[in-house]
DNA sequence: CTACTCGCTTGCATATTGCAAGTTATTGTC
DNA sequence: GACAATAACTTGCAATATGCAAGCGAGTAG
């Protein structure tokens, strides 16, 4: 074990207390903050998110609805029975990462020529907690 | 080609035109923001990173540290020679990534207990173009 | 019956990551 | 002057994650 590692086991977080890194651990990948940008736009089922334009794979979708539920950002309710089909929506602590969402889009704005903004985040959205 | 890709394609971007999933090409994995944290956090040289408590592997950081290059975030600069040796520097893109990093530790705050937030990021770096 | 849709799951090839060891150039120690 | 140490990487390789396409189960539509 090297002295970085050791440090970082001194506490109980899998790879360091700094709230970035834990942040990370969460939505750190290329396609978990666009799951959330789909939520936050009013998409709420399986079939729309993956209309998405980035072309997401239909097992990495499934992989990150699930990760996104057990960290307590969706929650995940059934809409229809035979067959039970399921809605997924943001609870408060998805909600929130709103703000990281803006901060993205402002600097991509000032920094990503070309980039064109998707209409306005709903904000009619209701809470469920996770 | 499916929908969403031939949609995709309709721009020049190689996923959307969307300025998260741009955003994402850049920073979207487990790493790369925290390279960008410990520049604000007036950390420059290789081996200052190394140290971080999450245990970077050299060869992630060498990696990232070239794509953030590529990408205009930072510029390297030799501070000696025989041998010589460089360090890294933010320019101004690279510096205004802060109010996203500043989003997440607040969310981080509010919803992963435990947390430690890190020294206040320096004010006193110098911009650099790249 | 047959075709079709929705919401996934599975198989498999490829790409990325993580760990450890090696390399290069130079300094400091005996 | 030989030898260990240091900084900044690079390389090799096993393990993990991703991307693509096809398959599947439970219905509905014609």
């Amino acid at each position: 074990m090297n002295d970085a590692q050791s440090r970082a086991s001194e506490t109980s977080f899998p790879r360091s207390a700094c709230p970035v890194t834990n942040t990370l651990d969460i939505i750190g990948d290329k396609w978990t903050l666009l799951v959330i940008r789909d939520l936050l736009l009013g998409k709420h089922l399986y079939g729309e998110m993956m209309q998405s334009p980035e072309g997401i794979a239909s097992n990495i979708l499934s992989n990150r609805l699930q990760r996104l539920e057990q960290a307590g950002l969706i929650v995940k309710r059934p809409y229809q029975s035979n067959p039970v089909r399921y809605e997924y929506h943001l609870t408060a602590k998805g909600q929130d990462l709103q703000p990281v969402l803006q901060a993205i889009v402002a600097w991509a704005r000032r920094h990503v020529p070309g980039v064109v903004v998707f209409p306005e985040v709903k904000q009619d959205e209701r809470n469920e907690d996770g």
